[in-house]
DNA sequence: TTGACTCAACATCCTTTGCTACAA
DNA sequence: TTGTAGGTTTCCATGTTGAGTCA
């Protein structure tokens, strides 16, 4: 009799049925069986079943969790609940930071009831969503990740422990939940998907397309996009209401001729040496190029000058002075694209900085005193892009960032939960004019 | 258990012009 | 005609994280 077993992240096929072919089963001469990815292990019993074909199946053998919750699901959160099972319990939930993903997925969990693996970026988000399970379920909750390695029948991993350990504990759970299922699109991390057999899989988002296409990855593995609701749909209603305030600046004269001088160098170089420059690919060529090429590398050092100039300018921190003024009673958190000005500010407004070195007992005490209101501002590059439980402000300053349309709407989230006395948040965009930053700024706004 | 360290992985990185092939 | 997409051969720098190692 055929029988399915599941083994180092593939589906073994013991004896197939005769004229089963699929185009993901493939033979392996060296043990003289037949394999698919494990995560073709729903699409094989789907099509075995069509066939009547009769075979024993040792995936499958996870068995069935009993568990209830008392979350009241929002009308939104059902439908996209109800979006992804009638998907055959398989897709991807985009939803804005603070509308409550978590919930969804603890709804999908009760709903699927079967030992469940959820996936997450880093351990800060780990601990969270121990918490929540731990708070919910009347089951042991185990943890792959932060020096932790224990499986219980709901486990929650990081990506990286997931990578680790996928192919060895990959047929264990039949449901898998991708937090922050972007990530899932990287070279590396797609391979978690491909070697698990969860048939259920859920993929939580607040921004599913990738600028490099990988969400086609994604949806190959995980599903397409069920369900999106942005922003702007719950603004007002489950989320505060925003206005973001665009804010011109200069380049001082000495500036100005910096810039000048580095991108001119960058300008030159693309018009002698035949490089179109449309697309990040085109970026990808001249990094490249500047492997063997003195001249590319100058171009692109040059470019780099550039970017600094423009991002650090002067007159934003002139500017910056002014906004902390005027919002002297609110909570303000101040994004920048580099650590040196992030330290910069720090001295100069006597802000709390939270980079990539504040280690993580002086991160979460500084985190502490914004959540109680010791501190009323904060400063940071990249760290609080996401992935961090941040408490509530209802102030932005973008004074640099990325063209990252992510990073933007994930910013934007941090000022976006619902306020008590219905106050409307407020970001601030500065830009440099007459810099390629003009640029950077219109391509992160979609 | 903690802290300092190293390493690997991931993400971003984009001018203003013309050319070609192809689809609508 | 008009608009739009076009294709790929290991990697300049900066920011960030998780895992692993060692004291």
């Amino acid at each position: 009799m055929t029988t399915l077993s599941f083994e180092d992240g593939t589906i073994r096929v013991d004896d197939p049925p005769d004229g089963l072919s699929l185009p993901f089963l493939e033979s392996d001469p060296r043990s003289g069986t037949t394999r698919a990815p494990a995560f073709r292990y729903a699409a094989l019993t789907d099509v075995l079943d069509g066939r009547d074909d009769a075979y024993d199946d040792r995936v499958g053998t996870w068995g069935s969790l009993s568990l209830s919750t008392a979350y009241e699901l929002r009308d939104y959160q059902r439908e996209a609940l109800e979006a992804w099972q009638a998907n055959h319990h398989r897709g991807v939930i985009e939803l804005p930071t603070g509308a409550g993903k978590t919930v969804v997925a603890i709804g999908a969990m009760v709903a699927r009831g079967v030992p469940t693996l959820v996936v997450v970026p880093t351990v800060d988000l780990l601990t969270q969503w121990r918490r929540e399970l731990a708070a919910e379920f009347d089951v042991e909750i185990g943890q792959f990740g932060g020096g932790v390695q224990e499986q219980g029948p709901i486990t929650v991993s990081t990506y990286d422990s997931a990578y680790l350990r996928a192919d060895d504990v990959g047929g264990d759970f039949g449901f898998v939940v991708f937090d922050e299922v972007h990530h899932l699109g990287g070279e590396g991390y797609r391979d978690i998907a491909r070697l698990l057999a969860a048939p259920a899989r859920m993929g939580l988002t607040a921004t599913f397309e990738r600028p490099d296409g990988a969400h086609e990855v994604v949806a190959e593995l995980v599903g397409p996009r069920v369900f999106a609701l942005d922003v702007d749909d719950l603004s007002g209603d489950h989320l505060a209401d925003y206005d973001i305030k665009r804010i011109e600046v200069g380049l001082s004269a000495a500036e100005r001729e910096a810039y000048d001088e580095a991108q001119e160098t960058f300008v030159d170089y693309l018009r002698t040496s035949n490089l179109d420059m449309r697309s990040g690919a085109d970026y990808q060529k001249l990094v490249m190029r500047s492997g063997n090429d003195p001249r590319a590398r100058e171009a692109l050092l040059a470019k780099q000058r550039a970017r600094r100039v423009m991002m650090n300018a002067d007159a934003k921190v002139d500017r910056l002075a002014e906004i902390l003024d005027r919002h002297r009673d609110d909570r303000v958190i101040v994004f920048t694209a580099h650590t040196d000005l992030v330290y910069r500010l720090s001295e100069r407004f006597l802000l709390p900085a939270i980079t990539n070195e504040t280690g993580a007992a002086e991160r979460r005490e500084l985190l502490d005193r914004f959540r109680t209101g010791t501190y009323s501002r904060v400063v940071t590059a990249n760290v609080l892009d996401e992935g961090v439980d941040v408490p509530d402000a209802n102030v932005a300053v973008v004074l640099s960032g990325s063209g990252s349309e992510r990073e933007f709407t994930q910013r934007l989230g941090r000022i976006l939960r619902p306020k008590a006395d219905g106050r409307r948040a407020l970001l601030y965009e500065v830009v440099t004019e007459e810099t390629a930053e003009e640029n950077v700024a219109a391509r992160r706004r979609g």
